[in-house]
RNA sequence: GCCGGGGUGCCCGAGCGGACUAAGGGGCUGGCCUUGAGAGCCAGUUCUCCAUGCGGGGAGCGCGGGUUCAAAUCCCGCCCCCGGCGCCA
């Protein structure tokens, strides 16, 4: 029978999950709360199984019984029954509505080696890579994202002349972009991508494909449309504020990420043990609301309401699925090496993991323009926490039991986002963008697209 | 969208108002047998609660309601799949 490590843990030891709670800073006065529920829910339940098993055995010598009054009499006596039963039933279903609810609010259990802390700036750099541009008047700030925290990390000086920034690389010097016209149509933060940079959205997509087909991952194009039950099996309810578009009148809503189509791939849907693990790279759109945002990065496309991103997702069996969280990195960052972006993958603190990761890296990207390490990537562990929610299962090998899978999502490679972090490190002092190596065999074969690089428009 | 057919366990498939156990088969796992393989025989193979040593219950037949002492089986609503017609990139 599956167990979700959450509930095992609330039964077994309430003050150790009480404590991964109160590191991730949530009140932990959600366990004790799960916890009351969960033991009544489970008496509750008792106590009707018990009135059942009577008007069962009631109901089974009805069918046997041939005297006619002795007959009827057992009919009132099961229909009295049936009347206790029937108010005790629907307080059940309440529990379990209530105790299902109490279960969804729960985060995942907290790996041992995650960070505490609140606040992205205190994330743990646990590798750089890379030899990033560094402007003079940047420096102070390089030096904190590197040296502070013990690393030395080689870099190239800049000095007496500007890096553009990638928003008005893309709208003003390239004018491959426009988010003004997207605006007016659309509204902020979308925009059109216009000319050769197209061809290099293509290209990043199928450089990162290649690359992890390569190592064994099955490509998927998965639908953009998730129903809300299955979406629920994803995230949790914050996540659905912030990221979901919903489509009017019917029960379908957008994917912020493939991650979640491909976890439905086995919603409801048993693996066999012996396809474990199961390893996915999809292509989708992916939207986002973004409602959470506030102002920030409004300019340009590096957070919008839309793009292409590559996606790792792993199926993973409970015994070994940690290597796949490493595996999945060295992934990403194999990627990232190949478009020679300088990046450093870091440790997230257990404030921001959000509830569905366990532990989770991210990689960020150099970028000279703003001198900072940017999120362009994030690897999560999420053990049976999305199993639990919806129904992800292998059948065991050796006794055909049933047995939660663990999941790990990853990104591959977003588009839009690489193209921002490419706009800033492959930028010359004329105004071109060099187009990074690892690309120019995709864009080949395309007889209109650019090789070498994008050029700005002429004055 | 309209008409018709249909959703039963890991898979196929019977059952269409009471047999305390959802028939039967396939696959998978274990055991017996065998020098080995195969065949054969036996057992296990939805979820959940209590006990967790054996064991004892409850729920479950696409989803949600209803009728009945009793529903896979009857009634209502919804979803999905297949075939035909229409429409369409």
């Amino acid at each position: 029978m599956p167990k979700w490590t959450v509930i095992e843990l609330i039964r077994s030891s309430p003050e150790r999950y009480a404590e991964m709670v109160k590191r991730r800073g949530i009140d932990p006065s959600i366990v004790n709360e799960a916890s009351e529920i969960d033991k009544k829910y489970r008496e509750a339940l008792k106590e009707i199984e018990q009135l059942r098993k009577d008007h069962n055995a009631l109901s089974r010598g009805i069918s046997k019984a041939s005297d006619e009054n002795y007959r009827k009499e057992m009919i009132s006596k099961a229909k009295a029954l049936e009347e206790k039963l029937a108010s005790k039933e629907k307080e059940l279903s309440e529990l379990e509505a209530r105790w299902r609810e109490e279960m969804k609010r729960l985060p995942n259990v907290l790996a041992d080696d995650v960070p505490t802390g609140f606040s992205d700036e205190d994330n743990v750099p646990v590798r750089f890579w890379g030899k990033p541009k560094v402007l003079k008047s940047m420096l102070d700030e390089f030096l904190k994202q590197t040296k502070r925290w013990g690393f030395d990390v080689e870099y190239e000086l800049v000095d007496g002349r500007e890096i553009v920034g990638h928003a008005d690389m893309l709208e003003r010097v390239l004018q491959m972009g426009d988010t003004l016209q997207a605006a007016k149509v659309a509204g902020s933060r979308f925009y059109y991508l216009i000319g050769d940079i197209v061809w290099l959205d293509f290209a990043i997509s199928l450089y990162a494909l290649d690359v992890l087909t390569r190592k064994g991952f099955t490509p998927v194009i998965p639908p953009y449309m998730l129903r809300t039950e299955v979406l629920e099996g994803a995230i949790d309810y914050s996540s659905f504020k912030d990221m979901i578009y919903k489509v009017e009148g019917e029960d379908l809503n957008l994917i912020g990420t493939a991650e979640h189509p491909l976890m439905a791939l086995a919603y409801d849907n048993p693996l066999r043990e012996q396809d474990l693990p199961l390893k996915l790279v999809g292509w989708s759109p992916c939207f986002r609301r973004e409602a959470g945002a506030g102002n920030r990065d409004i300019k340009g496309i590096f957070r919008v309401h839309q793009f292409h991103k590559i996606e790792q997702f792993v199926f993973a069996h409970p015994s070994d699925s940690w290597k796949y969280l490493e595996e999945m990195v060295s992934n990403t960052e194999e990627i990232l090496r190949g478009l020679g972006l300088p990046y450093r993958v870091v440790n997230v603190v257990s404030g921001e993991l959000g509830l569905p990761a366990a532990k989770k890296y991210d990689i960020e990207v150099w970028y000279p323009a703003q001198g900072r390490y940017r999120e362009i990537a994030s690897i999560s562990q999420v053990l049976d926490w999305q199993a639990f929610r919806a129904n992800l299962t292998y059948l065991r090998a050796s006794d055909g039991k049933r047995e939660y899978l663990h999941t790990l999502n990853g990104t591959g490679i977003p588009t839009s986002r690489a193209i921002t972090a490419i706009l800033e490190n492959y930028q010359e002092p004329d105004g071109k963008v060099l187009i990074p190596d690892a690309l120019k065999k995709y864009l080949k074969p395309i007889e209109r697209a650019p090789l070498d690089e994008l050029k700005p428009r002429k004055k």
